[in-house]
DNA sequence: CTTGGAAAGTCAACAAGGCTGACATAAACT
DNA sequence: AGTTTATGTCAGCCTTGTTGACTTTCCAAG
């Protein structure tokens, strides 16, 4: 029974023992629960203040590429507009997010975080990068290196390409 | 350019760089746009045959943990037992898990997957490994291993509990 | 200049899946 | 006998996703 059909891994000798289906199983699981943690500390904060996760979804890619457009973040965030709006009317109301009408293509609206808006980008990020800070330190750079490669490949290549289009040229 | 060669330490000087706020941020992205490929796959499934992501939770710990009472099921997944009971509910009635009467305790319930149970969560669970599986073939062994070093340290002490419990000893 | 279509916004309705609170029942424990 | 535990259930609320229909603005091609 060691050959479960159909998965393809190997369990004779110990060529790619770590793609046996309960390895794999393993990195699922690791995915569910370490998302869990990922989210935990964010939603703290949001939830004190009135705000989902969409709201940090939104806060952060505009954080990230200032004067992106609703169309751009729709992209980025795989959301319809409508519900996209529904977040994003509210963080205008409340003075996080400014609008501004495109200048050359004024139908575009550019989306900029206020003052308040990047206090709580930071307040929200900070919190975030404190856990990836403990684990990336307690698992070491060569880990990290695994894991980045790991999700990297586990992405969409659509995704994939926003998330390379967010990296710095150092 | 950094050192990413094969000693493994990415510094510069002192300073820890892969510890960088935008390298934590490119972590935090990465979590997030992994995260939607991870769950495409078996989404679809899910869409098809009606059900959501809780309705796939459910099956999986269900599967790995044949006879797992509520309560149980209740701390793994970190929902209340109204929101768990809807789910549950749906799948017994169509037929997909079978809940027990406790022989020791007969106030609990002793969770299981019927033949059309496993058939949905074999459906699932193909549909994600082999995502995972391509992920862990081209991002090699090494990365695998570092990849579930940084996910066991970025999850809360209670949830890496239950990710070690699943880990057989064979 | 007209018009097609893209970008954006809005309204309505709906569903999944979280949540709280209250209450019921049976079984186990003390 | 009384309390606690495990489970189930009803009712109601919230966030965040969906679809569909419609409007306004405005760029750009004909």
């Amino acid at each position: 029974m060691a050959d479960r059909g159909g998965s393809g891994a190997i369990t004779r000798g110990d060529t790619l023992l770590f793609l046996t289906d309960d390895q794999l199983r393993r990195g699922i699981e690791a995915m569910f629960f370490a998302y869990r943690g990922f989210t935990a500390d964010p939603d703290r904060i949001l939830t004190e203040k009135g705000y989902g996760r969409a709201h940090h979804r939104a806060v952060h890619f505009i954080n990230r590429t200032p004067g992106t457009t609703v169309n751009n973040l729709l992209s980025i965030l795989g959301v319809t507009k409508q519900s996209l709006n529904r977040v994003l009317r509210t963080l205008v109301d409340d003075g996080l997010v400014e609008a501004r009408v495109g200048i050359r293509d004024k139908r575009e609206r550019h989306l900029h975080l206020t003052e308040e808006g990047k206090a709580l980008e930071q307040a929200l990020s900070e919190a975030q990068r404190n856990r990836m800070r403990a684990a990336f330190r307690n698992a070491g750079p060569e880990a990290v290196q695994g894991f980045r490669a790991v999700l990297e490949e586990m992405m969409d290549p659509e995704m994939r390409r926003q998330y390379l289009d967010g990296v710095e040229q150092g």
